[in-house]
DNA sequence: GAATTTCTTTACTTATGAGTTAAGAATTAT
DNA sequence: ATAATTCTTAACTCATAAGTAAAGAAATTC
């Protein structure tokens, strides 16, 4: 009954360990810079192993990359009983969490790097990621707008200043130094300071609902989501 | 009394041109991707000829980075006698201008995606670049709020905001999608956007404000301050 | 204008990395 | 257990790219 053998079994496990191998050479090295013997070895194989697998280098790297499909899916689409700030500030450090994760940072620093030779992967990475979460984020805020609690014209332009008073500062940074992971009470102040700036300027009772941010954030930070 | 001899002056000229062809091989193809053959074409001369002037690979590459010091230097300091909405609409575009041009989102591209190779590039320009202009930005919204305009505690966290609102968008869709320029009604919308929520949430007269900027968004944009 | 110096080039050396071939180890089926 | 098959490896080929040595062109000095 054993329609899987071990064989294949060996197989697959061995094709993650390359795919997780790939990533950590391509991310240290980028394309160019990476080897297939270097691979092979973080992978505990050797070459010629490595191309029963993959039949090019190319061909390995476009796969690792669609390996790594969206981990940040569908972060929130639904309103909680809990409210809307509530919800935004959980959204908030669950993103973040994502996000800042040093092997997706890594991931994007690739990425970033390489788009210039690989378009379809630059492309690929901003429907998979970024774009399916502004969808979320755009439909979370329709929801709000309908219910009366948040009030703008253009659900897009309000889903990318939600990000961008949240993350962009503290990604931008983080990008750029890639020795420095920024901790967590940094991370904080720039959540705390975005969602007052997003509130004060986007709700329909912007007192309210800043009181209410208050004091979530004398609270602890939520525990982190867990890494990959 | 020509103290500066014929070759010395070509030898600077040509400097430039090395330096100006391994941004441009260098931002194509990566630091590992590129060949010196393929710079010194670029520079249109040959390899020893470029050894002469740079003794490695690395030492080439360095230079050029450091090279590319601060063109997005002091954008704006001081306020105008045009009033506060003015400067940062103007400053708004500006910093667009200078941000989005093709070269400077190669340039970052590139040193992403070598800073795990190196750092202190990185860290380089992140100080020579986005430091100082926030230090700028920082400055400014501070004589604002002394003049009673502007109302905040954290004027690094006001800068990042005013920043994050306007740019953080296009300039991450641009980072990830190298064919795509983004065209001068797209940046528009997002400025236009941006200063809104800011004026909103950090004006002490946001009626007053949101009035005048209203009547600037209807004006064609300014001029681009030119290319390199 | 001829000699010296400096700069540039053609032609090499060496190393590293992508991809392959043939031999050896492990696994499944009888 | 043994034969057949499949997977893995050590050793090799070929191409490309970093860096160099010696020959040739250009400019400066006397």
């Amino acid at each position: 009954m054993t329609q899987i053998s071990r064989r294949e079994q060996n197989r697959i496990e061995r094709e993650h360990r390359i795919l997780e191998a790939a990533m950590t050479v391509f991310a240290q090295s980028g394309y160019s810079g990476a080897g297939m013997d270097a691979i092979a070895a973080e992978a505990g194989i050797t070459k010629p192993t490595l191309y029963q697998y993959f039949e090019s280098k190319e061909a390995l790297f476009s796969a690792m990359m669609r390996g790594f499909r969206n981990e940040m899916l569908d972060v929130f689409q639904h309103p909680s009983d809990e409210g809307m700030v509530q919800d935004l500030y959980l959204f908030a450090w669950d993103y973040a969490d994502t996000v800042m994760r040093p092997d997706m940072l890594a991931l994007a620093r690739l990425i970033i790097g390489e788009v210039g030779r690989f378009p379809e992967i630059g492309r690929y990475y901003q429907e998979a990621g970024p774009d399916r979460l502004l969808q979320g984020i755009m439909t979370y805020l329709d929801s709000c707008r309908a219910a009366g609690r948040l009030e703008f014209q253009d659900a897009e332009l309000a889903a990318e200043d939600l990000w961008g008073l949240i993350l962009s500062a503290p990604r931008t940074h983080a990008l750029y130094k890639p020795d420095l992971v920024p901790p967590r009470a940094d991370l904080a102040r720039f959540i705390h300071n975005g969602l007052r700036v997003f509130l004060r300027a986007y709700s329909t009772r912007p007192a309210d609902d800043l009181t209410q941010l208050e004091k979530l954030t004398r609270l602890p930070p939520p525990a982190s989501t867990g890494d990959a």
